[in-house]
DNA sequence: CGATCTACCTGATGGC
DNA sequence: TGCCATCAGGTAGATC
């Protein structure tokens, strides 16, 4: 489901919603959502801990808690968190529930169980949290200059949707925004990250930047099984702009001849235009 | 080392 | 109706 946009939403909503609230109790059910630490540990690095700031590394969220610690928090493809009072009923697969002494809670529902939370500390020598320090960069908090961006580019030989979706490289790109910047850049999927001119590494970091402003803009992206939506339970708008991504067949925005085409790449879909992508 | 595949899950959808 | 295959925003880990 979600990435930099969606979770980039959600942070934003966490930070009005959670920073400052002091948490009094945990619950977690099942065994597939804290998985890296028991329950019983998880729990106890939780429960009296105030939540003093949110932050985020590509899909990573990071919760920064007064104990020193840092709970952080990855949606996958189904997660969802939830602003919820405790009268109101578990949905199914509600597998973290934090409950605020101010009374409200943070529930954490994941379908398929593909999402993870856990408490870490972080590096006292350099002060970063180890399990993020494999990341790239994050186009949105921490932009690098275009030329760098053409160094990396230039530095590898792979396709161009590997090397935007490759979490080491870039943090925060998916399936759906590397088709919407691939088309926006006017450059095919499959092209050699090697083989683009001075020009086209212009394009190509200017539509990153840009696409993925412009999806936060608009609340992210909701597909129709409606699996990522926001804090309140409410879907992304950016959707409806969509230039690519889930168009197959349709006519292109930008030629206006040709039909948007789907291809399998790296065993997922990809759409793109045939005739203004080169 | 890099590229490619498979597994991890539930649920929605479509063909027969 | 049901049964089966396919697909879905991600990524770790095995394999080549």
């Amino acid at each position: 489901m979600p990435e930099l946009p969606e979770v980039e939403t959600i942070r934003r909503e966490l930070e009005r919603e959670a920073v400052g609230k002091r948490i009094k109790s945990v619950e977690v059910h099942g065994t597939r959502t804290v998985r890296r630490q028991t329950k019983k540990a998880f729990i106890a690095k939780l429960e009296g801990t105030k939540i003093t700031a949110v932050s985020r590394r590509g899909k990573y969220l990071v919760l920064k808690l007064d104990s020193g610690d840092v709970l952080l928090i990855h949606l996958r493809m189904s997660g969802q968190l939830r602003r919820a009072t405790p009268k109101e009923p578990v949905a199914k697969h509600t597998h973290v529930i934090i409950t605020f002494t101010q009374g409200g809670q943070l529930r954490f529902v994941d379908p398929r169980t593909f999402g993870e939370l856990f408490v870490t500390a972080k590096d006292e020598l350099t002060a970063e949290v180890p399990e993020l320090a494999e990341l790239g960069f994050d186009p949105v908090e921490d932009p690098i200059s275009w030329t760098t961006f053409g160094q990396q580019l230039m530095s590898r030989q792979m396709k161009l949707k590997a090397f935007l979706t490759d979490q080491t490289i870039i943090a925060g790109l998916g399936n759906i925004y590397a088709d919407e910047i691939l088309f926006a850049a006017g450059l095919r999927y499959d092209r050699q990250t090697d083989s683009l001119s001075t020009q086209e590494i212009r394009r190509l970091y200017r539509a990153v930047v840009e696409t993925l402003h412009e999806a936060i803009k608009y609340g992210g992206s909701t597909l129709d099984d409606e699996q990522y939506v926001d804090l309140n339970g409410k879907p992304g708008e950016f959707q409806e702009h969509h230039k690519v991504y889930n168009r197959e067949k349709l006519p292109c925005y930008r030629c206006r001849r040709a039909t948007i085409s789907k291809a399998k790449f790296g065993g997922r879909s990809t759409y793109f235009c045939e005739v203004c992508q080169v």
